[in-house]
DNA sequence: CTAATATCAGCCTGACTGACATTG
DNA sequence: CCAATGTCAGTCTGGCTGATATTA
């Protein structure tokens, strides 16, 4: 059965269709380590872009205040992270990932990068290369949000 | 400031956020006219596959039967479709589009082909067929779903 | 005074599940 | 007896809002 020409031709329909998809995989492949998409993506940004606060990793990946205290809570109680009160500014928690949080993150990458290989199946090297540009242009272009609150390290 | 680079280049979460983008941009094109998501997907495939079950409506548009119920509602409220019992079988409900519906979908389909071009908006016209075929490439992959469930004209 | 930070409680939408009655 | 249909009630997730206390 095919879908009706009208909606499967709509790129926001396919986009959505697709995106639900992506996000089922990794969440299943997530939860069969017990972690969330939100584990993964505050732990590898911690280990790329180093300790910082709860507010700028929440800036930096998109999740909101709200959520994030939910998410460190969790990344704090399986000893993943720990929150330390920033000397320079103490409204702030600087978070910083651990040994344990490191090894952690090793194991959610492995399932991460495998779901993307199940996701691209049906694409060519080089259209997975051209898949993620041109989602790279959009949202470039569509990212209206806190971008504009910037300096979280101009203290 | 620009996102992580790990979770940046990764095409799940790219999808998935961009595919949030859309989703917004759509549910608030259609919020202008008092519509929701669905109401222009299962206008549009009315008018494009003639009447059918609500079963079938649901196969065809990928939306649950329990939510297939609530959204014709709405539509039936507002006197886009009627529901008619089925003569060849009792118990299907055969849905037809009337011509109040028909006006409306006219309307819906302005603001959600206005949504298009906002989307993709930073891509040349080849980026955009390109863009298109990858997704229709990667959903037809990933089509495990409600297609095995075929037959439901063959009665 | 205004703004940012962290926390908590709760909302809304959308996808989905389970139960049920009717009909094939 | 089993399968499909339509209906209803309700769950769970994720993104989000609002209120509050603290500090810059």
């Amino acid at each position: 059965m095919e879908l009706p020409a009208i909606v499967g031709g709509l790129p926001s329909w396919l986009l959505t269709q697709t995106a639900m998809h992506a996000s089922r995989l990794v969440t299943e492949s997530l939860g069969e380590v017990g972690a969330r998409r939100f584990h993964y993506r505050v732990l590898a940004s911690l280990e790329q872009d180093g300790p910082m606060s709860q507010a700028a990793l929440g800036r930096r990946n998109r999740i909101h205040l709200s959520d994030m205290v939910a998410t460190l809570n969790q990344l704090a109680e399986e000893g993943s992270i720990v929150r330390t009160p920033d000397p320079h500014d103490r409204r702030r928690n600087v978070v910083t990932v651990t040994a344990r949080g490191r090894t952690r993150l090793r194991k959610l990458e492995k399932q991460v990068h495998q779901v993307q290989d199940d996701l691209l199946a049906p694409l060519t090297p080089d259209e997975r290369t051209e898949f993620t540009r041109l989602l790279v242009l959009l949202l470039e272009h569509h990212h209206t949000g806190p971008d504009e609150a910037m300096s979280e390290q101009t203290h």
